[in-house]
DNA sequence: TTTTAACCGAGACGGTACGTCACGTCTTGTG
DNA sequence: CACAAGACGTGACGTACCGTCTCGGTTAAAA
């Protein structure tokens, strides 16, 4: 695809400039929406070409799809390495339940949820940008929900896993929903709601430690 | 604010280009995506002008938007009116159930599902959009499910409303979930997944008589 | 060709748009050049848009073309009329002569002869915009040249049309050549040089009245 | 300013690469004419990197000109040599201008005679270029009708330097004229009319042996 | 019947952003 | 050092839509 990357000729780009075009694509972004945001603003902001970001970019759309991914990179699994957990293990399933969803809900609510709104319109788009996004964000959850699901049933809170798979399934999807659909807002008691009145009773957890 | 229509003076508006201008809106959707729609492109194919168009709608959005409430045009509420389910009663929930998400699943799967994903991914962009589609999808299901809820109430089979909210929150948010971001196809097996694993469970409804 | 001007519908073009572009055009040219012309600096001081520009121009040459031809409007011959002669009648060839070389000089030493430069120099990539500037220049003074001769034919003297022809083809020659490939400054003694030493030979009017 | 002409350190220049470059301009401006050669064209024919062209000659201008000089270069005359005469000694003056003139434009009629159009048309642009140019063409042309007027004198044909000076300008005007103004083809009977009506009148020869 | 005022189609208008291209310079690895 | 390759910042290109605005020509109620 890329002969000068493969034959290691020519002069080799100058990794810094992604950096910078990223990083300036995220405060455009952050300043305008993705709407408009353009390419001119993002290349001038940068101190860069706009040549330059025709080079590394096919366009709009896979230039904000990484620049999100940027935000933490740790989630986009590398191949062969061990998922990773972003959620603290607190010692028990409502805890982590906790914790994760307030862990979700606080990056929501920073400019990563704007941002995540903004492409997450896009994917419809662009098929392979939809993977993308959907890798960034909604698989990585579903890897935590799993991960939630696993340390409870070692630490015995939970004797089946029937529920567990549900579980995974629907709570990213509540959280979706209230982001890109409904978009009513993210407060402590829509966590407590969720945990509560969703998570736990589809885990098959019926003894509520926290909520008597 | 319209003189015309205060005192009915001026040629009457010629009610037959809104119904071509909406189609061809449709056909356009259909044919490129919301993104790639133009106005040129829809006055073109409805044979009408760009200024005819501006007169009636205020840009693209609002254009969409009442587009696709005209594919099922008794879901928009009329002010004062009773809200219309358009769920059949088969006389049990499970029954209720699965034909209400047979129904959604095949208006999914038709052309009303594309053009669904092409306009609710562009929500984000305008809050207009977003709360007239809301109302026209989003909404429209939660109506539907709260409709269904009572009727298992009435019907004796539910002994309290508890779950209820939980249901009418939780099916709409898995249905749109996998229609606008894991992308996984509405088929039989997951119509019996969602009303047995999801449904039913959060109604406090465990007596299944389909599923022994 | 267009059906707006034909069928003469839709909104017609603003005609004053035609005079502010090309009169800009003449302003940029002047300014900074051929070369260094943009359509986007025309546009702007025109304050008109690019589509504006583009909508009646294929694109910089031919709005060029057009701009220079403004200068001179009268010397573009209208079909059925008779030629107009720009160059005045002073009772004698000589005078004649003298005095048209002198007002062709003077056009050349204005900034009009720095523009048919600019232009004359885009010709061989435009075989149409060729023939426009040729019968806005070349053809032009051929017209002239020729009037010139029948008029002294009609005083009695030249005695034959002869050196006539071999006239019209020269002088044009001899004033373009020294524009745009010798580039040597036109001056009074160059003026005298034409008429004396080659015109009126190639005519064959060998009593000179001004140079004994 | 070239150190390492100077120090004569460092990897020598490839000479070779000269005469690819040169070669490869001339190719390009064959195919595609002055303004739309583009120095990556240049480079990439010639299997040479832009910086290599870039080290050699300052822009399109200097290398179209030194591609085009390339085509006759014993026509550039060396400081203090004997300048050369392309045009062959026939004998007698009337001779050796259809033997002059034939060969000029069997020139002119050759791929010579578009590369000329296409860098000729470009000069005004820019004054080097224009320089360039003139010596390699016009001026040369001079020179050659020059030698001519001297033979002549010398052969006692003529018995005045008068008109000599006089037919110097012309010729070359009238010739270029038609090749880069009028258009008009260069055949037999031009040829004729360009000797005959313009160049031995003007050259005071009355008597023509070929034309009784 | 005439007037009036808004409608209609077509399409020109000033803008803005697009994605491409060529410029002349710079930065690699290799000889 | 020269060289091939090719990335870099710059800036103009010509195109595509935007939303607004004129046109000439209906159309129906008001005068």
């Amino acid at each position: 695809m890329n002969l000068a990357a493969i034959k290691n000729v020519g002069r080799p780009r100058d990794e810094s400039r992604d950096a910078a075009i990223l990083e300036a694509t995220l405060q455009v972004l952050g300043e305008v929406g993705y709407d408009r945001l353009t390419i001119d603003a993002v290349a001038a902001k940068a101190k860069a070409s706009k040549a330059t970001v025709y080079r590394r970019w096919t366009g709009k759309a896979s230039l904000v799809v990484e620049a999100i991914q940027t935000i933490n990179p740790h989630k986009v699994p590398v191949a062969g390495a061990e998922p990773e957990c972003i959620w603290p293990d607190t010692g028990s399933l409502r805890g982590d339940l906790l914790a994760g969803c307030r862990n979700f809900v606080e990056r929501l609510n920073s400019d990563e949820g704007r941002l995540m709104v903004a492409v997450m319109t896009a994917q419809a788009r662009d098929p392979e940008l939809a993977t993308a996004m959907r890798a960034a964000t909604y698989d990585d959850k579903r890897r935590s929900c799993r991960i939630l699901a696993d340390r409870a049933l070692a630490r015995g809170e939970l004797n089946s896993t029937a529920g567990a798979d549900t579980f995974v399934e629907v709570l990213p999807a509540i959280m979706f929903n209230r982001l890109l659909i409904s978009g009513e807002p993210f407060d402590e008691a829509f966590i407590a709601h969720v945990v509560d009145d969703i998570a736990l009773p589809l885990l098959g957890h019926h003894e509520r430690a926290g909520k008597p």
